[in-house]
RNA sequence: GGCCCGGUAGUUCAGCUGGUUAGAACGCUAGCCUGUCACGCUAGAGGUCAUGGGUUCGAGCCCCAUUCGGGUCGCCA
C-alpha cells in the first residue's frame, strides 16, 4: 500500500522503539474517550498497542479518533512514546509505551459484532462457529493457530533432515472395504462411480516404499465418515510417514527424536528417551485402556482369583469366563451414597452391569455386597487392593474381562476428574506395543484387523494367524500421551504369502482379495522392501501441546457433531442439474428431508 | 441408532410453589469527561422466553412432540 504502509507489528512494539516513527494496522480493540484525550486499542496478529490521540496536539485528529468503534480497520501513523511512570500498564506486553499518533486511516467500518472479540469471552461455540471468522479474531485461537503451524513446521523440519521426502497422494482415490465409512465423490465422466476420499494415504506410502523413496513424509488430510467427539473430526490432519529397511525399533527411535524436538521447541520440556514401553495385554490390565494416562495411579487390580468360591453369583459367574477387577479411589470412602450411584450409572455406559463398592472405614468394611460374603473373605479382597482407611474400592465383574477392564480404565480417568488428582502441565508420554492383530466383530461376526490389514503380525505369532487369531499379536505400537492415542503405526507385510493368509484370515476370499487390493498384492510381487512406519494426529498433537481437550479449538474452521460446518453452512443440498449431470438421484423418503 | 445435559434482550445469565407490565450485567446509541486501559458519569433503545401442540381461569415455569447445540456409548481398519 502506498498510503500507511505498515512498518511494524503493532504488539511486537517495545520500549527500545521509543522515539521511532512508524505505521501500524489492525482493529480496533477498545476506544475509550475522555474528553479531549482519546486512547485506542489496535489489535493485529501479535497483540494489542495503545494509540494516543491529543485534542491539544491535533483538534482534528482527535475528532476523527473519536468515530472510532470497536473492529473498525485502521492504519495509525506516529511516534513510539514512553507512557508515564504512573500511567505503565503492567499487564500489557506493549504497556509501557503508546503511540502518538500523528497520521490516522479508517480503512473500513464495522457493524457492532455478535460477540464481542475478548479472550475471556464466555459466548456459547455454536455462535462463535457461525462466525468462526471473528472468533479467530481472539488471541487465544490466533496463538492456537500459530502454534499448530509450528508443530507442522517442527515436523517438517525434523523429518526433512532426516531424509525424508515429502511426496503428495492423491485425494480422490478408491474406496476401501476394511475401516471407517468412507467420504464418496462422484464424478461427471463415470456416471455410477464413485471415488473415495482417503481415511489415510496408507496404501499410497507403501507403495512408494515399493518405489525406493525409502523415507516419506506427508502433512496430510484424511476424511472418516464416522461419529464425532470432543478428540475427533471428520476431516483431520495427519502427519504421514513410512520408511524401509526397518524394525519397530528403528521407527520408535526416529519419532522419539521428533517428539524430543517436538516438546523441546514448543514447551521446552526435555523428553528422556527412550520412552517407556508397554505391551497392550498390560495397558488392559494394569489401566483399562489402550491409551493409558500415566499421569496418575489408581490402576486396576485383579480379583478373579479370590471370588471364585464366594457366595455372590455375580462374581462367581463373572470368574468363570471373565474377570472380576476393582480400583481403589484412595480418599474415596467419603464419597456420599449419590455420587457412587452416579458412577454406577457411568460403568454402565461402558457395557459393564454393574459397580460393587467396598468403603474402608476406621472402623471396619462396608460393601454394597456384604450379605453374600464372609467378613474373611472382603479382607481379602481390601488386603488385595492394599487398601487403607478412607478408601474406596469399585469393583466390576462380567463374563467378558474386556467389559471389566474398560469400564473400570473410563471409571478410572473419571474418578481422578471427579477428585481433582490430574496433575496440570505435565505430559506422560508412552508406546503401547504389541497390540492384538484381530478383533472380533460382533456387528459382522468374524474377525477384523486391529490396525489394518497390511500389519504384519509379530514373528513368534506368525503360526498363529491361520490357527489362533485372537492370541494373535501384530508388530503395532501408538504413541500415547496423557490418555490420548497421539499417533499409530506398524510394520507392514512385505511377504506376499503372508499378505494372502492375512486375506484369508480376515475372511476375504482370493477372488474378494484380488477385487479389492490387487493393486497391492500385484506390486507387492515385484520386490517389496520390508517396512514400516505411522501417523500422527496432527490436530490431537496440537490439542495436547496447547492444553485444551476440545479438537475444534485448534482447527480454523472445524466441524460440529452433526459434521456439518456452522459458518459456510456445508453440506448443503445442489441444484438438479448438478445431480442429472453426476446421473444421481436422490433417494429419501419426505419424512427425512 | 441409544443415553445424558442445555436453548430467556446483541452476549452471559437471573426469573421463587404456575399469578399484574419478564429483570441484571456487559455490549449498543446519545451527551459529558485530559492518563484511561473491564475508564467513569447521565440518559435511552433493545424480548416470537428455540418451534409447535397440550394441561390450566392463568404457562418463561408443568406435560408431549419437534428442532438446534454439547458430552458420551455404539462406530472410528
Amino acid at each position: 500500500m502506498k498510503e500507511f504502509n505498515r512498518t511494524d507489528y503493532a504488539g511486537a512494539l517495545r520500549a527500545c522503539d521509543v522515539g521511532r516513527t512508524v505505521t501500524v494496522c489492525g482493529w480496533v480493540q477498545r476506544a475509550r474517550r475522555l474528553g479531549g484525550l482519546t486512547f485506542v486499542t489496535l489489535r493485529d496478529r501479535t497483540g494489542l498497542l495503545q494509540l494516543n490521540f491529543n485534542a491539544e496536539r491535533d483538534a482534528a485528529l482527535s475528532e476523527l479518533a473519536g468515530t472510532l468503534r470497536t473492529e473498525f480497520v485502521i492504519g495509525a501513523t506516529g511516534v513510539v512514546t514512553h507512557r508515564g511512570e504512573s500511567a505503565v500498564n503492567h499487564e500489557m506486553p506493549t504497556g509501557e509505551i503508546e503511540l502518538y499518533v500523528t497520521a490516522l486511516k479508517v480503512f473500513t467500518r464495522a457493524e457492532t459484532t455478535p460477540f464481542e472479540i475478548l479472550d475471556d469471552t464466555d459466548c456459547a461455540e455454536n455462535l462463535r462457529l457461525k462466525y468462526r471468522y471473528l472468533d479467530l479474531r481472539r488471541q487465544r485461537l490466533q496463538n492456537t493457530i500459530a502454534l499448530r503451524h509450528r508443530v507442522a513446521a517442527i515436523a517438517r523440519s525434523y523429518f526433512y533432515d532426516n531424509g525424508f521426502l515429502e511426496i503428495e497422494t492423491p485425494v480422490l482415490t478408491k474406496s476401501t472395504p476394511e475401516g471407517a465409512r468412507d467420504y464418496l465423490v462422484p464424478s461427471r465422466v463415470h456416471p455410477g462411480k464413485f471415488y473415495a476420499l482417503p481415511q489415510s494415504p496408507q496404501q499410497y506410502k507403501q507403495l512408494l516404499m515399493l518405489s525406493g523413496f525409502d523415507r516419506y513424509i506427508q502433512i496430510v488430510k484424511c476424511f472418516r465418515d464416522e461419529d464425532l467427539r470432543a478428540d475427533r473430526q471428520p476431516e483431520f490432519t495427519q502427519i504421514d510417514l513410512e520408511m524401509s529397511f526397518v524394525d519397530e525399533e528403528d521407527v520408535r527411535a526416529v519419532n522419539e527424536g521428533f517428539l524430543k524436538k517436538l516438546f523441546k521447541e514448543v514447551r521446552g520440556i526435555d523428553l528422556e528417551l527412550p520412552l517407556q514401553c508397554m505391551p497392550w495385554k498390560e495397558a488392559m490390565e494394569r489401566f483399562g485402556s489402550d491409551k493409558p494416562d500415566l499421569r496418575f495411579g489408581m490402576e486396576l487390580c485383579n480379583i478373579t482369583d479370590l471370588v471364585g468360591g464366594c457366595g455372590f453369583k455375580v462374581f462367581t459367574d463373572a470368574a468363570e469366563t471373565g474377570g472380576v477387577r476393582l480400583i481403589n479411589v484412595d480418599g474415596g470412602a467419603k464419597m456420599p451414597r449419590k455420587e457412587i450411584d452416579s458412577l454406577v450409572e457411568f460403568v454402565k455406559t461402558y457395557r459393564a452391569k454393574g459397580l460393587a463398592w467396598i468403603k474402608v472405614n476406621e472402623d471396619g468394611l462396608q460393601s454394597s455386597f456384604s450379605k453374600f460374603m464372609k467378613p474373611e473373605e472382603l479382607s481379602a479382597i481390601a488386603t488385595r487392593a492394599n487398601a487403607k482407611a478412607g478408601d474406596l474400592l469399585l469393583i466390576v465383574a462380567d463374563p467378558k474381562d474386556l467389559i471389566v477392564m474398560t469400564a473400570l480404565g473410563a471409571l478410572r480417568i473419571e474418578c481422578a476428574k471427579r477428585l481433582d488428582r490430574i496433575p496440570k502441565d505435565t505430559y506422560k508420554l508412552l508406546w503401547v506395543t504389541d497390540f492384538p492383530m484381530f478383533e472380533w466383530s460382533e456387528e459382522d461376526q468374524r474377525f477384523t484387523a486391529m490396525h489394518h490389514p497390511f500389519t504384519a503380525p509379530k514373528d513368534e505369532d506368525m503360526a498363529l494367524l491361520d490357527t489362533d487369531r485372537a492370541h494373535c499379536r501384530a508388530k503395532a505400537y501408538d504413541i500415547v500421551i496423557n490418555g490420548y492415542e497421539a499417533g499409530g503405526g506398524s510394520i507392514r507385510i512385505h511377504d506376499p504369502e503372508v499378505q494372502e493368509r492375512m486375506f484369508q484370515a480376515l475372511g476375504f476370499t482370493k477372488e474378494e482379495a484380488e477385487e479389492r487390493f490387487g493393486h497391492l498384492i500385484n506390486a507387492f510381487r515385484y520386490g517389496a522392501p520390508p517396512h514400516g512406519g505411522m501417523a500422527y494426529g496432527l490436530d490431537r498433537l496440537v490439542m495436547l501441546m496447547a492444553g485444551t481437550d476440545n479438537i475444534r479449538d485448534v482447527i480454523a474452521f472445524p466441524k460440529i457433531q452433526t459434521a456439518a460446518e456452522l459458518m459456510m453452512n456445508s453440506p448443503d443440498v445442489v441444484e438438479q442439474k448438478q445431480l442429472d449431470e453426476l446421473s444421481i438421484a436422490i433417494n429419501i423418503r419426505s419424512d427425512e428431508v
